[in-house]
Parts: C-alpha cells; sequence; structure tokens
DNA sequence: CGGCTTAGTCAATGACATTCACTAAAGTGA
DNA sequence: TCACTTTAGTGAATGTCATTGACTAAGCCG
C-alpha cells in the first residue's frame, strides 16, 4: 500500500477534472495531517480534503473506504514522523529516552492528529518498526522474552498514554481559544473550606508544565528499570 | 447548578407533551452517561437522548447550550462517580492508591464517556473535589507547597493519562467488536527481518494487561515518592 | 484500434446539531 | 381566585456531514 505509483501524471493542485493519477493514499494523507494541523479537530471533513487536494470530495473514497481509514493511515504517518531518522544509542537509557522525547515532540506539534490516533492500533509498518525500536533497546538492556515484553509494554503505555493526553489537551485548549477567560485563574469553588488545600495552593496550582512532568516519569521509570537490570552474562 | 429543583411533577418516562419540570440536568447527565455505556462512542446524539428521556430531542436545549457542555457535564459526573465514598486512608501512598484505582475502574467502566472526557477540564465542584483529595494525601506524606504540586501533577497527570488511554482503547475495541479479526495475532508485517524482535516475540507480545502495567507504574511513582519524601519535621 | 477497468465526478440520501417561533404549564402578585 | 409573566417542551426548518450509486472518460491490454 505504501508504494508509489507509476505518478504518469501528477499535475499538482488543478482545480477541475482531475487526471486519473492525481490522488493517492499518501497525497490523502498528507492533506489530512495538514488539515488537522490548521485547526480544530473536527475540522477533517471530505468537503474539506476535497478542497486541500483540488479535487471532488467523494474522490477520496477510490482511496480510503471510510473517514475512520484515513484517520488509521494519519495515525501511522504519525508513527513514521516521529521515528523518522530515530538511531538506536549505544546506552539503552538513551534510546529510549530519544524515542520518548520523540514521540512527546511529535504529538504536541500535530495536537489534532494525534488526539485522534494515539490510542489506536495501526498495524501500519511505521508502528512495527517502532515496537522493534523499544525492543531492541529493551533487549539491549539484556531482557529478552516475556520480561523483556513487560518492559517494553510499561515504556510504550508510558510514553502513548502521556503523550496522547498531552496532544490532546493541546487540542482541546487550541478548539476553544478565545472563549471564556482560561481556566487558569477560575480555579475557585463556591465554598474555599470544603476544599483547604486547593484555596491554599490556588495560586501555585494553575502553572504546570507538562513536558517537565513527563520527563519527570520517564526518568523515574527509567531508574526503576536500572534497578531491576538483570545479571550482566 | 447542582441544587435539585422543586421535583413538582416528576412523571417518570412519559412518552408526549412532557410537564414543565420533567428535565433537569442531572437526569440528562444520567442518560447521556447511560447511552454512552451502551454502546458506541458516537452514539450520544440529541436523538437518543430524546428517546432516552421520553422527551422532545430539543428539550435538552432548555438545560445545555450544546453538545459539547453536556459531554462536560458528563465528565463532571464521571469524578463524582470516582470519588464517591471515597475515605483518605492514615497511611497517604493507600490514600493515593485507592485513588488511582478509583479512577481506573470508574473509567474502566464507563469507557466511552471517560475517553470523551478525561482530558478536559470541567472546572466542575468533583473535580475540585478530587484535587483536594490528592493534595491532601501528598500534605499527609509532608510535603508543602510548590512541592506538594508538582507531587500533586505528577501523581494525577499519570493515573488521567493510563486510566484515559485505557477507556479509549477499551471504548474503541467495542466500538468495532465484531469486525475484521482482533489485532491479536496479526501484528506479523511484510518482512520480518526488519523487525527481528518483534518477529521474535509475536506470541508474547499481544497479550497486555493494562491494568497491571498500570499499577506497576503507580507503585514504581509511589516508590519514587517515597525515596524523596521530606525529613520530618 | 476496440474494449475493459477504474479514478474522479455528480447528485441524492439520511443522520446530525442547532435555531426559532409557538404554546401552555408553573409561578407571582393582588 | 385570577390575570400576567416566565420559560420548558415542541415541531419545523436549516445547513453540515459521511456515505452511496450511477456516470464518464482516462489509461491499460490485447
Amino acid at each position: 500500500m505504501v508504494v508509489a505509483p507509476k505518478a504518469t501524471a501528477r499535475r499538482a493542485g488543478q482545480h477541475r477534472g482531475l487526471n486519473r493519477g492525481s490522488l493517492t493514499r499518501e497525497l490523502i494523507v498528507g492533506a489530512a495531517l495538514r488539515i488537522l494541523d490548521e485547526g480544530t479537530a473536527a475540522g477533517l471533513t471530505f468537503a474539506r480534503l476535497g478542497k486541500e487536494l483540488g479535487a471532488s470530495p467523494t474522490a477520496v473514497y477510490r482511496h480510503f473506504p471510510s473517514r475512520e481509514s484515513i484517520v488509521i493511515a494519519v495515525a501511522d504517518e504519525l508513527i513514521r514522523l516521529a521515528i523518522e531518522d530515530y538511531e538506536p544509542s549505544d546506552v539503552w537509557e538513551d534510546s529510549l529516552r530519544d524515542l520518548a522525547e520523540r514521540a512527546w515532540n511529535t504529538f504536541a506539534q500535530h495536537p489534532a492528529a494525534a488526539m485522534h490516533t494515539f490510542y489506536r492500533v495501526t498495524r501500519g509498518p511505521h508502528e512495527i518498526a517502532a515496537v522493534d525500536a523499544i525492543l531492541a533497546a529493551v533487549h539491549q538492556a539484556g531482557w529478552t522474552g516475556r520480561e523483556a515484553v513487560l518492559h517494553y509494554q510499561t515504556f510504550s503505555t508510558l510514553v502513548l498514554a502521556l503523550s496522547g493526553s498531552n496532544a490532546a489537551r493541546l487540542s482541546a485548549s487550541l478548539d476553544r481559544a478565545g472563549e471564556g477567560p482560561e481556566w487558569m485563574q477560575e480555579y475557585l469553588p463556591a465554598d474555599p473550606s470544603r476544599v483547604p488545600y486547593v484555596s491554599a495552593l490556588r495560586d501555585d496550582l494553575p502553572q504546570t508544565d507538562r513536558r517537565r512532568v513527563f520527563q519527570r516519569l520517564v526518568e523515574v521509570l527509567l531508574d526503576t528499570m536500572r534497578a531491576d537490570l538483570p545479571a550482566k552474562s
């Protein structure tokens, strides 16, 4: 599915009556990602996609059976972007840290796309490559078999969940940019005495650096993994 | 907004022409949660809501300005359910563990609702109560001020992200129950040599107990917190 | 060169959120 | 008890959306 077609007549962005090989899965996925990036999380429609591609909205159905399937393709594209140029380090912790940062950054750069995809299984080639990259680092550390799988699952669950949640929050706040006041200060409820700690810390609570929390948690996990390391052979 | 109305004429589930006080925010939120629980994540529509309430679909607009606002109310309801009957323990670790389990369980019981809400800020009373409960445990452990906030953020980020991601995955797999084969075995790509570790572990990879991974990560965090504990006064 | 496959197009359908004018039920004040 | 006001529930209308099916012509195969 990823093989590029003959590309016989790829006249860039026509407006009426496209030629035969004008649309490809890659082109469509790229357009979808661009649309998701530019604004609201709900902005990905067939109409918008058609405009972006200079084609009829329904033309896309020749390449994808449903909106759903486009989203899944975007998911794999996101993974591809994340592990593009990735090179494993000699130090397994650095490899995992690098992979974690890549996931976080890619998701943060494409929040709307990430929030719709991070919890999905794409079965795509890049997803499997990413799994393999993590497993490679885990093996490098010294784990094998079931133990390796356990550490892979813990690491990837943590990284995906935190990066995806961050993307979802980013996307949600971009969506309502320009509405009521930000939740920053309004964290104050009716009766302060029922929530004494929140009231006392009202000025400190709103300031969250989610990236720092993420990095902290990744380091916590890496430390724990290091302490669990199997005896060297 | 949470104050129950006079409840003058709450004739349960009529079918035509409801009386005046028949609908309340609570009734609507309950119906919305029921609808989300029964099936697809996209099943929450005004039409469906009207049917569930035995009212006109548009009647709901008298209590909520938009679909979005209903979802936010459901979010706060979910938090309410999660911390219902919560009692802090004498041991701060037990309190945090309990809160973590409650979030996980509630989200797992209402996957569709959770996946649409876990990344949102409701500003509702229950959200604030939950924050306060976590902060109470953190203070009990001995942290105050900015340090307390940091530990609160780390804990809640971890728990919400993991519980929410789990809900999203649960909801997604419920949605496509009865489609193609589960992703269990098909994790095998084109060229096995490009992904040696995945190929070697193909039989172990599919078996994930996400709850166990969650509990593991919570314990890892609690251990790290314990090690960072401030000196006793 | 004639026919076949199929990508892109066009029009139609049905589900959906949201708006608006309407009506009457509940509350209010005397 | 009776006008009077407010507003919750209704029904019809609008515009957006995903998806489908029939149609047409572009490229391919012989």
